[in-house]
DNA sequence: CGGTAGACTGTCCATAAGAACAGTGTTTTT
DNA sequence: AAAAACACTGTTCTTATGGACAGTCTACCG
């Protein structure tokens, strides 16, 4: 999406803002009382502005016709991604279960996935089979943090450490061996990193 | 709320379901045509009727000027309770940190609130130490159930083991003791059924 | 048997609100 | 230096929309 000119965004906060609080969007008019403005002209033009930078969408001549285009983590909710096949990305359509909605209160909007725990590898960090994980995407972890890793086309996680070349995942239970990469001759992909857990089946 | 008349669900569902799909309220006209009607007249008197009831607001000259009064969990989230204060119900005003809002698909629908969950006695059950519990009110619950229960004044998060008049709420951690509760000589109520667990720091 | 609520048709009005045209001036980009 | 985007004022037109009045018919409820 093209960058917002700084009025864009006003307009762009307060019909968010608007749609919050009234629970329907403005009209061109309120928009231009709100912004002190005096003539709805200008207000329409921006509309039109953000409607083709794709913020918003204008339905003609339906009063209060705008519609907030965000995307669709916002809309739909969070992937759930539950057998993961092998040799594909992660966020694969076919691996997405389902859409579940979480406030942005919980995880401070980090959140980009859930991926559903197999195995009880991490059962000492109060990571259990069958748990979902909420999942930051990123490329990059500091030693120390759960990470989804990729080795050898097999997703797993497991805690991080980093020393030197050699990378170690461990698990957080005694029964599970420790990975040892040697990164020099392997390759470890980060998928991400584990912000939070949600346990929906207790038992 | 008194009951409503099969029309007026009717126009409530469409309401909702326009809400749904096109993210701003339909106009009276609008309805008129989705229930093949020929005059707005009858809905108006409806969706007054509605509002009467407390189903709706109407907003007085608005287009669209319908709002849905839904519960405020549906609204607002889920009260998260964050320390107990001793001696009052659970789900005080003054307990309530923040609301969460969490969609329906995961816990189904069953989830009343949030406790945070104070010390590590149910640690081996994966429920560590400043973790979100996901409680549904329940006056009563099954043996095995992990539950929300007050005992002396104190609100504990146990497993429970019903045996005739015994019960006893059983910690997942060998630190903490058992606490055993005669039903007949001492008074424990349960407060909820824990159905999730939400972790939002991780380390 | 009258009263009330529900479920409409049909018409009319005032205004709320989108759409369009004619301008002005500034800033940014090419 | 010209073009494009930004940021407006001001006016006019049309239609979308809420609000009101006058009726009709049915089902219940006490």
């Amino acid at each position: 999406m093209r960058p917002l000119s700084p009025r864009q965004q006003d307009i762009l906060d307060f019909i968010r803002q608007f749609i919050e609080q009234e629970e329907f969007p403005p009209t061109i008019a309120e928009i231009t009382r709100a912004l002190g403005l005096k003539s709805p002209h200008g207000v329409r033009e921006q509309l039109q502005a953000l409607a083709r930078k794709g913020a918003i969408e204008l339905i003609p001549s339906a009063s209060r016709g705008i519609r907030l285009l965000q995307k669709a983590a916002e809309r739909d909710g969070l992937p759930l991604i539950g057998k993961v096949a092998a040799g594909r990305p992660l966020m694969t359509e076919a691996n997405v279960e389902q859409y579940c909605k979480l406030g942005p209160e919980l995880f401070q909007n980090k959140a980009d996935y859930l991926l559903r725990v197999q195995g009880s590898s991490m059962r000492d960090a109060g990571i259990l089979d069958g748990d979902l994980l909420v999942v930051q995407q990123a490329a990059e972890a500091r030693s120390g943090q759960i990470v989804v890793a990729r080795l050898h086309d097999e997703v797993t996680v497991k805690t991080l450490r980093l020393a030197g070349e050699m990378a170690y995942l461990e698990p957080a239970n005694p029964e599970f061996p420790v990975l040892a990469v040697d990164l020099s001759k392997q390759e470890l992909s980060i998928e991400g990193v584990v912000v939070g857990v949600i346990r929906n089946r207790i038992d």
